[in-house]
DNA sequence: AGGAATGAAAG
DNA sequence: CTTTCATTCCT
């Protein structure tokens, strides 16, 4: 492994906005369980069979990733026109820099592979954000209207009405959440086949070399530039296993906080990046966890869902061609938008091959869209959506699906033309409109249309594509909250009947379904308690802590119960 | 097999 | 922290 490859996976890590030894500052991220501990310690006094055998892996996943060309560093130029053409994924990346960062374990000798699709190459699919179960897709949907309704409620009490409110949903009304929840996680699982559960811990961040004397290293040609500093640079010399993390840390915290944008950076970060993953080969490997070392020594493919270049096609391209195909009174409609509204944006992409146009067009696509679809009166704010969520979200319902209909390109029907013209209306103002891609695997997925949400368009990385979560979760229905109150008051009512009668256990088991539905949580309350004694040593804003929850309760239930007796 | 633990959203 | 739930781990 030469440094030249590893350059060119700086840079490829880099054209991805992310950082190859960079840590995840997920809470996720260091396993502290404590059934763990002990597995890590197996590991740390397993035998050199298998500490070998994480070597290879961590070497292979790290440096025999790439054999792709190098591309001098000082081409920012090229950096710069690659995230052009890959188009989408640059600029979410630089909206959320710090998410995930472990990319290095995800990195192996299959990633070269060019089939393989490029959108997992910076997410590896373990560390995918879970699929939210129906529960919280609710609380996503609801969780606004909770706050309207207790604006100063703490969010720890919101959750728990909408938990009281789930409780009290029937099947009827929780089964489009489920069914949302399901289809998203078939289409997320399918989208990351390897995803786990359970988040991998830490890969072994660097194994630095203890001794330099003891090891032989596999230094990089003296001719690269960074050697000097890598040769000066050498963490491993400072600190033991645990403490290398930290360090380690700080200095990926150093890489990810730098801007992506900041392509003067990119030496400098690179010459700091690589002397790191040069030093690992050669270094004993870390301990880790066991279920870490299975992973990676059953996968060592596991990044084969990680693919550097040449992803899939542009999506503004087959919305291109997606738009070619109609022609109609569709094209009509088109040409009275394209009257009215410039064709800068094309144009100029078509001039020279800059895409700058384009990809700043992309860059905020979302907030553009939203300015389109409240200007033009099509769609609801979001953010309104937010605070009047529970007036218009139905209406916004029918207009998406109407939008949704309008989008299935159903030859006749005017509805056709009218999602067609806002896409070219979309393009015409600069305004990106993202239908959901019609080239989707599975058919029902087809109907569903597209839109940018703030939160969701750079967010899910992983997110299957053409998947848009939130639009889903949008077009659900909205349930009221006053008949929540109402079923509330009810439930509370008949509780009150059947403890005064005294009878007829069965239905008070069934009418009590919050309370023994709070048990579970109650257990784990306990459990937590249980594990916060031993890790809480501040008595006092533990007590402190619980005077104020306390209060929050008695405010929050006096609140209800307010609302109750009106 | 089943209980425990975990993490998904959201501030 | 707080909710529910799906999933995984461990006994």
């Amino acid at each position: 492994m030469n440094f030249l490859s590893m350059q060119n996976a700086f840079t490829k890590s880099h054209n991805n906005n992310s950082f190859l030894l960079s840590e995840s500052p997920s809470k996720n991220t260091f396993i502290s369980d404590s059934r763990r501990t002990p597995i890590e310690n197996n590991n740390r006094i397993s035998s050199n069979g298998q500490e070998r055998k994480l070597q290879e892996v961590w070497s292979m996943h790290k440096f025999e990733m790439d054999k792709v060309k190098v591309e001098p560093m000082v081409n920012f130029n090229n950096i710069k026109m690659t995230w052009a053409e890959t188009q989408e994924i640059p600029q979410e990346r630089i909206e959320e820099p710090t998410e995930h960062t472990l990319e290095v374990e995800e990195t192996s000798p299959k990633t070269d592979e060019p089939e393989m699709q490029n959108e997992k190459e910076e997410s590896p699919s373990h560390h995918a954000r879970r699929p939210p179960n129906a529960f919280l897709i609710f609380c996503k949907k609801h969780r606004p209207i909770v706050r309207e309704r207790f604006p100063n409620l703490e969010n720890r009490g919101v959750t728990k009405i909408l938990g009281e409110w789930w409780a009290l949903l029937n099947v009827t009304e929780k089964q489009p959440y489920n069914d949302l929840a399901k289809e998203y996680k078939d289409a997320f699982l399918s989208a990351n086949p390897n995803f786990r559960w359970y988040k991998l811990p830490a890969p072994p961040l660097r194994t630095l070399t203890p001794r330099p004397t003891t090891v032989t290293k596999v230094t990089p040609p003296l001719s690269s530039p960074s050697n000097k500093l890598l040769s000066e640079f050498t963490p491993g010399k400072l600190a033991d296993e645990s403490q290398l993390g930290g360090l380690t840390s700080l200095m990926n915290n150093n890489f990810t906080a730098t801007p992506k944008t900041d392509f003067e950076n990119i030496n400098y970060e690179s010459s700091l990046s690589s002397p790191v993953s040069v030093i690992q080969p050669t270094t004993p490997p870390k301990p880790i966890k066991k279920r870490f070392f299975e992973y990676y020594s059953e996968n060592k493919g596991c990044a084969r869902n990680i693919l550097p270049d040449g992803g899939g096609p542009d999506s503004s391209v087959v919305e291109e061609q997606n738009n070619s195909n109609n022609m109609t009174q569709q094209d009509l409609m088109n040409k009275v938008v394209d009257g009215i509204f410039a064709k800068q944006p094309e144009d100029s992409t078509e001039k020279n091959g800059t895409k700058e146009i384009r990809k700043s067009e992309r860059m905020c696509k979302g907030k553009r869209y939203e300015i389109f679809m409240v200007e033009g009166k099509l769609l609801g704010n979001k953010r309104e959506n937010k605070l009047m969520q529970q007036k218009h979200c139905k209406i916004d319902s029918k207009i998406e699906t109407e939008l949704s209909a309008a989008n299935n390109n159903k030859p006749g029907t005017p509805k056709l033309d009218l999602g067609n013209t806002i896409k070219r209306l979309a393009e015409r103002t600069n305004i990106k409109l993202d239908f959901e891609n019609q080239n989707d695997d599975n058919g029902e997925t087809n109907q569903r249309t597209r839109t940018i949400s703030e939160t969701s368009e750079g967010s899910n990385k992983n997110s299957p594509p053409n998947f848009n979560l939130d639009l889903r979760i949008s077009n659900l229905p909205c349930l009221s909250y006053d008949e929540f109150l109402q079923r509330k008051r009810e439930s509370k009512k008949r509780k009150i009947r059947i403890k005064t009668d005294g009878e007829s256990k069965h239905k008070a088991q069934k009418l009590d379904k919050t309370e023994t539905h709070l048990v579970g949580s109650k257990k784990r309350k306990n459990k937590q308690s249980i594990t916060h004694l031993g890790k809480k040593e501040d008595g006092l804003s533990t007590d402190l802590i619980g005077l104020a929850t306390l209060a929050e309760v008695a405010a929050n239930t006096e609140k209800i119960n307010e609302q109750i007796s009106e």
